[in-house]
DNA sequence: TAAACATATTCACTTATGCGCATATATCAA
DNA sequence: TTGATATATGCGCATAAGTGAATATGTTTA
């Protein structure tokens, strides 16, 4: 495997692992509605400030939301909707494998 | 927010944190194209036995992959092409996203 | 400039993740 | 049962990631 694949596969992770944390992604549907302020989503969310612009930083530094400052807001924004339908279909598969094994379970019985 | 809510929210961050590394990534892609046992995924992707029996398990536990043991070897298989799609998504995302920072780049000059 | 508000960051701490190495467990064949 | 092979796991360590509390930075208005 070439240092080229490495790299892009180092960075397809560091996107996923950005997804990997329930208020990013919470964070991250939030913003598939409509651009928010870091203020708005804390109270939405129900996380505090510094904990909200710090997963915000996160998903910043990896491309995935925009930040653009609106006097003394910072508005964010999706950067790529793929990302919502990436996060749809993870469900999806999410989804199917809970109702697997609920059947499973009423088999058992 | 329900508890409910959260729960899902957290099955679908730990689907998101199997996927948050680049060694099960190469893994999951190998096994899209075939099923395979432990050892020839090691040997595939160039990664020790017990590196890759515990990267396994992860996608294992979080039901990604299926293993079945078929004798003295165990063969893993990928449990829904939909988490391909998804990873194909997020590839994209990530390809626009260095294509649109070479743009800038070029712009500079 | 000072006050008020929004956002970002630092610090100290805890928890989670990943690895190498050695070893345990499982299966089959002789 | 013993040996050979494949797979899984325990242990110790290093590092990454997340948190609350406090504080710094940035921006606007008076």
């Amino acid at each position: 495997m070439t240092n080229l694949t490495q790299e892009v596969t180092q960075l397809h992770a560091d996107i996923c692992s950005a997804l990997a944390d329930p208020r990013r992604i919470l964070l991250l549907y939030a913003l598939a509605e409509k651009p928010y302020t870091v203020n708005d989503l804390a109270k939405y969310l129900e996380i505090s400030q510094p904990v909200t612009s710090r997963h915000l930083k996160i998903l910043r530094e990896r491309g995935l939301v925009n930040a653009t400052r609106d006097g003394i807001n910072v508005e964010y924004s999706l950067n790529d909707h793929r990302l919502i339908d990436a996060l749809d279909l993870l469900r999806d598969v999410l989804r199917d494998r809970i109702a697997h094994r609920a059947n499973l379970i009423v088999e058992l019985k």
